[in-house]
DNA sequence: CTTTCAAGCCTAGACAGTCTTGGTAAAGAA
DNA sequence: TTCTTTACCAAGACTGTCTAGGCTTGAAAG
């Protein structure tokens, strides 16, 4: 009956959002996808955390969202990174770089 | 004016100071000195967040606490790993370097 | 001695991001 | 027709951190 921790670090959905758009335009449940199977199964990404930060990303600027149809023929929603959202993606990855090395540090300390 | 990332990574405050009392007790704001030291200076531990994560942690019976006095001659409440604690670090600790894996995973792909 | 400062503990309330749970619409299969 | 799957969406609960205060007390400064 343990409580299971998250599937996220929180926090770093914004960031793994944007990463998964670097190479293409995806659609809401593909970019979830896309993390889930880069992270080899590790992560997961449910719906009531990713739309909620689609929009934030959105809402900030660093992706545009494009009504289009999916492989299945289904209406679905692409997302795209603008490049205001690749200055965010590096700038978000060197602080999780550095903050997940203070983390460590402690860590392996003695 | 940029919106300014918090100096800790929700989540991960529990197992920063179970691993911070792992040889010797220490009192709240030495916990807090231990990590930001032990993390070179990148991580920082505000008392709004340390005292609540404090009571938890004794709550959950990870810690025990008792009064004492500081070698600044104050009186100060010492916190201790308990067995429980020890395990509860392990298993946070596991849990921490599968999601990092997970979220490495995803940053370094293509 | 009185004032100031720092150490140490504590709390309330705001806030942000995730999760749970529910829903809708439409395509295709049975 | 009914059912399943894909895809999007929203409301509210929850949790952990942060901001901004406040209290007490020992020591140092004047």
């Amino acid at each position: 009956m343990a409580k299971e921790k998250p599937d996220l670090v929180y926090g770093t959905l914004d960031m793994l959002i944007l990463k998964a758009l670097q190479h293409n335009p995806r659609h809401g449940l593909g970019i979830a996808d896309r993390i889930q199977q880069m992270s080899q199964d590790i992560l997961r990404v449910e719906q009531g955390s990713l739309y909620p930060a689609l929009y934030r990303l959105e809402a900030q600027g660093w992706i545009t969202a494009e009504w289009g149809v999916s492989d299945n023929n289904r209406k679905a929603r692409y997302y795209k990174l603008t490049s205001a959202g690749r200055k965010q993606l590096a700038a978000e990855k060197d602080h999780w770089l550095r903050i997940t090395k203070g983390i460590d540090l402690v860590l392996s300390g003695t």
